[in-house]
DNA sequence: GTGTCTGCAAAACATTTGCAAATGC
DNA sequence: GCATTTGCAAATGTTTTGCAGACAC
């Protein structure tokens, strides 16, 4: 079952096969590495290590930083979690096939905003067909200005 | 010769056009502004805060971290310099006529190469006409496989 | 039983803040 | 002369590292 950047398919793994792949690997299905997998399970969206250790989602027991980061790390090479970033700073976690979405991100009121995938596909064939890189606009958002911001721009600027 | 969207235009001005600007507005030109100034005039490319601090490219003085952050924050917000992400990690800055280009980075490997302008021009339309955004992709990089990871991808997988 | 993983503590970085002294205008 | 700006020092926030004990298998 192709879960990969071209497919509409949302897989949407349950918790249980997420588990089975962590011990697939030869990694140990520990608390710890339980707690980490549910509170992304559960999540709404991408969450903050802070989240993730704090229990978010009401995972029984609190992961030490620590943990949380050297889980996220191990989860991540398996390809089984990523991290993206929704604005500046620190990133955020989510579970791989959910790591889908395209953002726009205004560089001077902080609006943000999903993009409609399809207008992206022009720019990544092209990408494709230029440079052989397959591009995913999904880990950083798209920074620019955001129409009001932009109008504003164009106004106030002295000359 | 049209540098960019739409905006004021700023055209690689010398150095002494910058300190203009920044007396124009107020600011005082004092010596750690100006040799902030002049290391982003006479840098390659885009220099870190420490690069910058350590006076880099032949200032007579260093600069105290703290200034440098302060002053580049301050130009920023005159719009006379920019801040990009390279990769992950801290941002580096560059004179603001000078953040023009667009990166592919390999989230595998990490390479990093310049995109051709023309191949993001059909998305940023697009963008511009679904939502009124005017996308710049020079802030982050565009995040993906190069074409060897890529590869690498598709035939490393177990299923 | 054994090697992996955990929590805790401390270190490493990047960045911000507070403030008295220095200095551009 | 006075407000802005500087350097220094300390605080903050995030992530990494080291390590003894706990635990999955």
């Amino acid at each position: 079952m192709p879960l990969a950047h071209s497919g509409p398919i949302l897989a949407a793994p349950d918790l249980d096969s997420v588990v089975r792949a962590v011990r697939a690997r030869g990694l140990r299905v520990t608390a710890a590495r339980r707690a980490v997998i549910e509170t992304l399970f559960v999540a709404a969206g991408p969450v903050s290590v802070e989240e993730i250790a704090s229990g978010l989602g009401g995972a029984r027991s609190t992961v030490d930083d620590a943990s949380v980061y050297g889980n996220l790390e191990t989860l991540e090479e398996l390809g089984l979690v990523r991290h993206v970033h929704l604005g500046h700073g620190p990133g955020k976690w989510t579970l791989a096939d959910r790591a889908r979405r395209e953002y726009l991100h205004c560089e001077r009121c902080g609006a943000s905003r999903a993009v409609e995938p399809s207008l992206l596909a022009p720019s990544r064939e092209a990408i494709r067909a230029a440079t052989g890189y397959e591009a995913r606009f999904t880990h950083f958002p798209i920074v620019g200005l955001c129409p009001q911001c932009a109008r504003e721009g164009r106004e106030g600027e002295p000359g």
